[in-house]
DNA sequence: TTACAAATCGTATTTGTTACTAACTAGTAA
DNA sequence: TTACTAGTTAGTAACAAATACGATTTGTAA
């Protein structure tokens, strides 16, 4: 999810957390990122502009956008966990080979969800749906 | 997926496996657990059985069930892996609190899934389902 | 500007899982 | 039955992702 600056610096000061260039930095990556990228990948990022950042940082500010509801973490064998900054109902469509994810999401997808939810009647406060394949590439 | 010995032991046969008496007691409880239990669990089950039985066995028999399909594992943010043998389409129902699963299955989950599936024109060779709540215990 | 609580960095520690190896055993074929 | 062999087990060491910790720095409110 993507915002300005001002939007992130109101919602971190609403929710008590102080605005440090290094998160706005970590958050700025993170929400438009559409690579559901590891903390590793994220650091590798955040490097270039801020040479000493640690990976504990990283976390921290995974720690801190989880508890705004703004991230989503993944977790997968195998392989580090993965941030996911697509808050809305969407299905991840994960392959197998590569661990490339690509969200799919449409109006069609949340009706049917819904329909879903209300068979099982319950209130959800967040949902994973996971799609495994071989991405197109990793067919051949 | 609960089976008879006979049908478990043709399985593992057939694919290659011998057949242990710690595979056995594992696979038997693995595979009637509505628990999705971790491998601590399952070792802390089978050790009455089979005092002498290690941790190793279980990760690797839970690879073996894996490897045979007949098993899922599901990672999870700030605990251990759980193991799910149902492998039918079927949403897991968690709760945020006390980490519990349940799974929930339906003739109109599988028709809505199956709705979704087409919609994202993809061929899965499998999926995680995963809706977070508070439990009835929990919400109290 | 000051004071203080919070954040950062660097590192140590923890923890779940995997890798390794010697001893053992299931399955097979004589 | 016996002997062989490849796969399995138990025990432990190694690994890596994530977390905890503490000294220093920084944001923010008074």
């Amino acid at each position: 999810m993507t915002m300005t600056d001002d939007q992130l610096i109101s919602i971190l000061r609403d929710s008590g957390y102080k605005v440090t260039p290094q998160r706005l930095a970590i958050c700025n990556y993170v929400l438009s990122s559409k690579e559901h990228p590891t903390a590793e990948h994220i650091h590798s990022e955040i490097v270039k502009k801020h040479p000493a950042i640690s990976l504990n940082t990283i976390y921290q500010t995974m720690d801190m956008l989880i508890d705004l509801g703004l991230v989503q973490e993944m977790r997968f064998s195998g392989s580090s966990s993965r941030f996911d900054s697509n808050t809305s109902v969407h299905v991840n469509i994960i392959c197998q080979k590569c661990s490339k994810i690509q969200d799919f999401e449409s109006e069609g997808i949340r009706e049917l969800w819904s329909r879903i939810l209300a068979e099982m009647n319950v209130e959800p406060v967040g949902q994973r749906l996971d799609v495994y394949v071989l991405c197109d590439e990793c067919k051949r």
